[in-house]
Order: C-alpha cells, then structure tokens, then sequence
DNA sequence: CTGAAAGCGCTAACAC
DNA sequence: GTGTTAGCGCTTTCAG
C-alpha cells in the first residue's frame, strides 16, 4: 500500500531506543527487561503498530501463508474445500492465497510458481485435467515446498494426499443402481487421465463384477473437458442414446458432468429415470431440490479442506517434507433420490 | 519461499556487471546500451530469472495485485464475480488475492487490513450483512487506497461502484408476479441494512404500487442471517403460512434466500406455485433443473467482476481516487420458469 | 553509459 | 540488556 503504516523505527525513535530492541521487545525475547517490554508493547499497541508482512517475508523467506491451487472457484466442490482449508488456516495464523488454473496446465504452472514466487510456507493443489507432466509441483516438492494434494492427487509426486475413497464411492453408487434392477450402466467421467477418473472407474467395475454384470466398453465414457461444454455431454448423451444396447442407467464422475448430464436430457426431453437412472459425483447443496431429486455422492468437501490444511501446516511446521507421506482417505456419502428410483422388474 | 531463486546480483556477478546496471537493463532504461541490455536480457532468459516480487513491493510500495473481500467465495454469485474479476487483472498483469469476511464485521475488517498491509495496490468488495460501521473502508480510502465496491455497495463511501440496476429488477420480478395474477406478495430479503436490500425493496413497492396493490407491510421479511440458518427461513415461512391473509406469492430478495425457501417448503409439504409463487434472485446455473424450474432474476455476475475491475485498474493507474467516481449499473435478466407460472383466475 | 551507496522494514549476528 | 551493523532483493539518486 501507499498507506504508510507505523514502522519499528517509529517506535524506536519515539521511546528512544534502538530497532533491535524494539524488535526484540516485540518479540518478547529473552534478553529484552520487562520494563522495556512493557513500555514498547504498550506504545506498540496505542499508536497501533503491525509488522510489515512484506518487509518479514523477505527477510524470512517465508510468509506464513498458503497458497492454494484448484482447478476452479466457482465449483460446489472447490469452494466447500476452500472453505475447510480457510477455517484451520484460520485458526493456526497462516493466510490463504487462492488461484485457479482454469482447468489448464499453463495456469497451473503460473500459480504454482507465482506463489512460490511469493514465499508461501507450503502449498495445497488439485491438478487441473489437462496436465500430464507434473514438473512444476515435482521440481519445486524436490526444492523443499510441502505441497499436499488432495482430490485429484498426482501419484508420481511422493507428497502427502488427501482424497475420498473413490473406489468404494464409486462401488457404492454403482452398487446401488445395480440393486435397484438396472443393469446396462453406463459411466462418464471427465478427463481419463486423472486420478480421480481412474478411481472411480475402479469402483464402477468392482460393482459390476460383483453383481455378476458384464463389463461392456461401450458404455464408457470420457469428457476431456470434465462437461464445462455443452456439446461435449450431449454429444455423449447421443451417442448413447444410438448404441443398440442402450444403457438404462447413468454413473456421473463429476458435479458438472452430472448437472450437465441432468440438463441434456431435459432438453432431449428424456424422463430420469424412467430413460435413464442417475447416480452422480456432487457437492452442489441443492440436488434435492432438483426435478428429480438427485441420488449423489457427495464428498466431505470441507472436512478434506481442513484435514489437507492441517497436514500442509504440519509439515511446514516440522520441515520433514521427504518422507513419510500420509494420505488420508475420507468417505463419501452415498445420498438417495429420486433419480434412481429401483426399476419394476414387471416389465 | 524457502526455495532460492536467482536474483539480480547472480545476473551481475556472472556478467562482471553491477546490481544497478543489470536492473536498469532488465526495466529496459534509456541509459544503458543496446549490447549491455541484450546481454543481461539474455542471460536473464537462460537463468530463468524472474524478479522477487517480494522485495519489490517492500521498495515500491506496491505490487501489482489487488484484493478482493467478498462475504462468502462458497456462493454462485460471488465465485462468478470472482471469475470476472481474474479475467481483466490477468490481462492487465495484476494478482488478485481473494479473502472472505463470511458476513462478519471482524472477518471484513481483518481482510481489509490484511490487504493493505500487503500492499494490494486497490480492493475491491462486498460488504458483509453484519457490517453498519463502514470506517475501516473509509478510513483506508482516504488514505488513498483505490476502493471499487459492487453489489454490496456502501453509499456513504465515495468511490467507484458497480451494482445490478436493483430497482429495475426487483420492479420486473414484482411485476412479473402480479401479471400472473397473484396478489398478496411476500417480500423475503436478508439484513434490512444492505444496500441490495433497500433498493430491490424500492422496486418491490414500485411494482404493488404501479398495479394498485396495497402495500401491506406484514408482507415484508428480513433474514438476518440471509437464510444460511434454516431455521430463520422457516420462521418466516411459519409466519407467512399463520397470517390471516396469507400471501399466495414469494420475492426472495438473493441466492440463498430463493433456494432456502423451495427446501422449507418442500420440506412443509407445500406446493409451488400452487400454494406460493416464487421468484428470486439467484445466480445458480442450475435453477432450470430444480423442482419446480425456477424464475429467477440473474445478475451478470462475470460481466459485474470485469467491470469492477477494469474500474478499479483505471483508478490504480490513473491514481486519482479522490473525484469523478463512476457508478456502473447493469441490468439483471428476468428468467421466467414454472415456479411463478400464471394462476387461473377462475378458482 | 555504468557503478556505488542508500534505503524500503525487519531480523540477527556480533559487539559493548 | 541494549546498540551497531549487515543484509534479504530490489530501485534509485548521485557520482563518475
């Protein structure tokens, strides 16, 4: 800021001592008296004074902030997670620095290096669909920046990771459809390439194995672009729609996937689920109040904020960041609607 | 950073060249020559340097970022303002940094601060529901910080704004309403303070009034709390259902509100729009799938954060924050679904 | 055209 | 106990 704030010099100056002192008095050290402590805390705290975070960075190098890097704010998801990460963030001092990568391996790569660039003490990423060479979260992990991932985490990088258990989620939901007479389920996920895409699909299989269906490669499904495009989802949609086995039932990997899924099939003025069953990834706290009411998964969005903030601050903390890397792994819930009502097997 | 990056004096101690002449190279001054920039340009390049944006905001006092204060990142409107915002200072090579006051006076005034301690270079905000003394933002303003509110504009400070045109849509959404032959509106709005909230209650009135209604002041309601309480909404519900002349339709003031009132009364068994007709703001983008699909008023959100910052850039660059202070208005688009459909009038 | 030196606000040896 | 000094990385007078 152009806003000049008060300085240790000002205080110094003003009681007659030196910055060191000042400094050291502020930070209660040893070697200061209690009477000059008292005296420079209480002037310190009548005309208001706060370190400048700026000038203690760079003397620091470190910042006590976090910087955090999602794919996207304006996501049920991402912004419930935000939220956990903000709340021990909070409550153990540390400043949060939001960026978005917009899905796209450039932003990723800029974010990353710009907070580092900033002194962040450690960072918190869920990697965008598009990036397939993880150097920059490899390179600057090897240089000694905690990161934790969490969500979609990136297995080649040997850091802590929080995430679902997306197998068992994904089982679950899958399971759930299958108990409920359907038996032709189709999966879409986003980009194949992430993990949570592969987890997921673990989980649809396991499912389908264990319900003795069989596993047909037609009825899966990828949207690079995770349905942020119309086109993409409906194109899928109709090409569903023109298989010869036409599926009966819909897993959705993702919160937009399954929205945008929900609304193609509005405007292709198909029934759910009387045409298809719906179950779906998503955090969106509204899919109750929806036409029909949705049977989701919905993940412990802001506990997995709070649970990746507090690894990240422990290891910052503790500057082990090498080795052992915990990975905490949260259930998701399995909540039902109406979009998968059980088939009458009658017909 | 922990992380060590090469800085100015590595560029001029590998090229024989002092810290001043390879700065004044890398800024491109007039006073050096073309083959001593080329050099240091060069070998700037192949050591990937990129300057400490640390250590130039403590010299400059600046940093080529502003701040955002928003009540709440985890809410369909804000995230797209935030979105907006992003755009035009990525263009423009600015850094945002994003901070929530989560409707608290305290939290707003700890971002503010913190903020300006970081010398952003501008804010923008939003204030929360909670905040009646505007003196932090004041305060800072005149100190000569570049200030752009929207949405929850504070009128008292003179500075830039930017708000949906409030009356204007309240006034349609009302309008809307009455066409459709409902009589007795409700008016839902969250803390009576808000800015949003006394305009979209102007035009509520300009509406009743415009088609004869009688305004009956038992029809208007406040959410302190802005409906993240379930149980404030209910009450209001209760209250409304307990009336002598019950109203048979509902204007929800924002987001929270609309979707907070379809769950209670989805939950109270009640039907909509056959025992109240709904229309609210709300920046979903899902409105369209819920049950009933909802008329909404939708704010241009995105559009709202570009101009906001584009506003904000113009006086960070131009630094005259002190006169001229432009208000820009956009108009709110009326989204007509089933929730507010047309009531026959025969009954 | 280039260099030396001071200073942004703070901390931390190293004196006394 | 307290003061002096140097330095984090950068810009910017002021000298040459």
């Amino acid at each position: 800021m152009r806003i000049e704030a008060t300085t240790i010099k000002d205080i110094a100056h003003a009681l007659g001592l030196s910055k060191s002192t000042v400094s050291r008095a502020l930070r209660d050290s040893y070697e200061i008296s209690d009477m000059t402590k008292q005296l420079v805390l209480g002037y310190a705290k009548t005309i208001n004074y706060t370190p400048n975070p700026i000038a203690v960075s760079l003397k620091a190098r470190k910042s006590k902030s976090i910087g955090v890097v999602v794919p996207e704010i304006a996501d049920s998801f991402f912004s419930q997670v935000i939220n956990g990460i903000e709340s021990v963030a909070n409550e153990k001092g540390y400043t949060v620095m939001i960026t978005q990568s917009l899905e796209t391996e450039e932003g990723e790569i800029n974010n990353i290096s710009f907070l580092a660039l900033r002194s962040v003490d450690g960072c918190l990423a869920s990697v965008s669909e598009e990036t397939n060479d993880f150097s920059h979260f490899c390179d600057l992990h090897k240089k000694g920046l905690p990161i934790v991932f969490f969500d979609r985490i990136v297995e080649c990088v040997q850091s802590h990771a929080v995430t679902v258990e997306n197998v068992q989620a994904a089982y679950e939901g899958t399971a759930h459809l299958l108990k409920n007479n359907y038996r032709k389920i189709a999966f879409i996920a986003n980009a194949p390439n992430l993990y949570i895409t592969t987890k997921r699909f673990e989980g649809y299989l396991k499912a389908l194995r264990e319900y003795g269906v069989p596993y047909d490669e037609n009825m899966i499904n990828y949207c690079p672009h995770g349905g942020r495009y119309y086109e993409e989802v409906e194109s899928v949609l109709k090409s569903l729609l023109s298989k010869q086995h036409r599926p009966d039932a819909i897993f959705l990997s993702t919160d937009k996937l399954t929205t945008s899924f929900l609304r193609c099939c509005k405007n292709l003025g198909l029934k759910i689920p009387e045409d298809f069953a719906l179950v779906g990834f998503s955090n969106l706290d509204i899919t109750d109040l929806m036409q029909p009411s949705l049977t989701v998964l919905r993940q412990p969005a802001f506990e997995m904020g709070r649970r990746a903030a507090m690894l990240l601050i422990k290891a910052i903390e503790t500057k082990r960041t090498d080795i052992d890397c915990e990975n905490e792994c949260l259930p998701a819930q399995l909540i039902i609607g109406d979009s998968s009502k059980a088939r009458c097997l009658a017909s």
